[in-house]
DNA sequence: CTCAACCCTGACCATACGGTCAGAAAACGA
DNA sequence: TCGTTTTCTGACCGTATGGTCAGGGTTGAG
């Protein structure tokens, strides 16, 4: 419950302006990293004076975490479609569908995600220790239960769990590479099908839940 | 063909400075990336003054180059095992072996590609555009002649590559997280199998070069 | 209209960084 | 032993960075 918020105009100026650098920020904490993007550089891709942004957001750590959290929240709310499928197709299906479109409309916090967890998560270890341990916890329970009612093969769900990050955030994290061995040009519309289709057949048989 | 060394002090003297300072500097890029890290840390890591650094390599981008090809050196030759092999499932098998092994001895080195290759590759770019394509169009046939052959499931030789990148790599690059969930330990022995045997077994019934 | 609260920003500061350099020390060939 | 090459390093420099601040502009409640 938050307090309702007057649609003054001075909310709507920091609302507006938040936005926007968290933008510019979220894009360049991916394309240069925590250490090598700087405030400047923010600040031009946001069309603000750097001093604006110290306005807003105290310190770059601050607006770090932001960016973070943000792309986080969106991750969590992507698993929503595990809970309630009756079995692994439509489950796990889902889930690599959710993630696939996340990694192409959100390459740059997948990225910096990608970055904080490679360099020892010093901002979202505690993330890491909550939210995202009972998750995992929940959604490898839910897994065990197909396994235990036939549905799909025995694998470990962890290892299962980790397969499905990997494979989905690859074609954000290494989408240049990608976009490099595609000669240059950006995944089409129908590749990125052929990618989500692939992933999905993959392990969906993988795990036997598709018959061979 | 490169000249004979002689073994004389001096030269056992750079070759093991170099060693340190590749070694050191492998780690902090690592846990730093590219922006983070400073020559300062790496000299101190290394056990050697600043200005010792520079006198065997004259910039950090030279530095940070040279860590970026050995790491890359390593990767090429552990595809060795994916040629002459009979099938998928010795060749892709040893193939993820080979790889889950580097990302448990290199895990460094897998951070620094990876950041490398998330940043743009703005240092690496030209290798992309040719060692690694001629690399990845020559597996992305012998998979299409095992599928010809009858040995595995028509699936894309170039998402199934990607796959197997994504999904190896993660116990490196996401290693943190993995330590984390696994109660803060990193893996056993026994668990680092069970890894592998995860990896193996969905993805070789995933493109059916396995009995479900 | 008034005035307080909020928004904005050019100029500034201390620090830390990559890199340089002069010259000492060690290794080496003769 | 002597002269030359290579190795080593403390001290130094210019620059760029994160962050500050004084003061001006804008908004909106009463």
């Amino acid at each position: 419950m938050t307090a309702p918020e007057r649609l003054s105009k001075r909310n709507a100026i920091r609302r507006e302006n938040e936005r926007v650098i968290l933008e510019a920020a979220e894009k360049v904490f991916a394309e240069a990293g925590f250490g090598g993007a700087t405030m400047q550089l923010i600040a031009d891709m946001a069309g603000l004076p750097k001093a604006n942004l110290h306005y807003y957001f105290a310190t770059k750590e601050e607006l770090y975490r932001k960016v973070v959290q943000q792309i986080f929240e969106i991750w969590l709310h992507a698993a929503d479609v595990f809970d309630n499928a009756p079995g692994p197709v439509e489950g796990i299906g889902a889930y690599i569908d959710a993630k696939m479109e996340i990694s192409r409309r959100h390459p740059f916090g997948s990225k910096v995600w990608a970055s904080e967890v490679m360099h020892g998560a010093p901002v979202i270890q505690d993330y890491l220790e909550t939210t995202l341990r009972d998750w995992t916890e929940g959604r490898a329970r839910v897994i065990q239960r197909w396994i235990d009612e036939g549905k799909m093969a025995p694998v470990d769900p962890r290892h299962l769990l980790y397969m499905l990050w990997a494979t989905t955030q690859h074609y954000a994290d290494f989408g240049h590479q990608i976009e490099t061995l595609n000669g240059g040009k950006p995944l089409s519309d129908r590749q990125w099908k052929a990618a989500k289709d692939s992933v999905k057949t993959i392990i969906l048989r993988g795990i036997a839940a598709l018959r061979a």
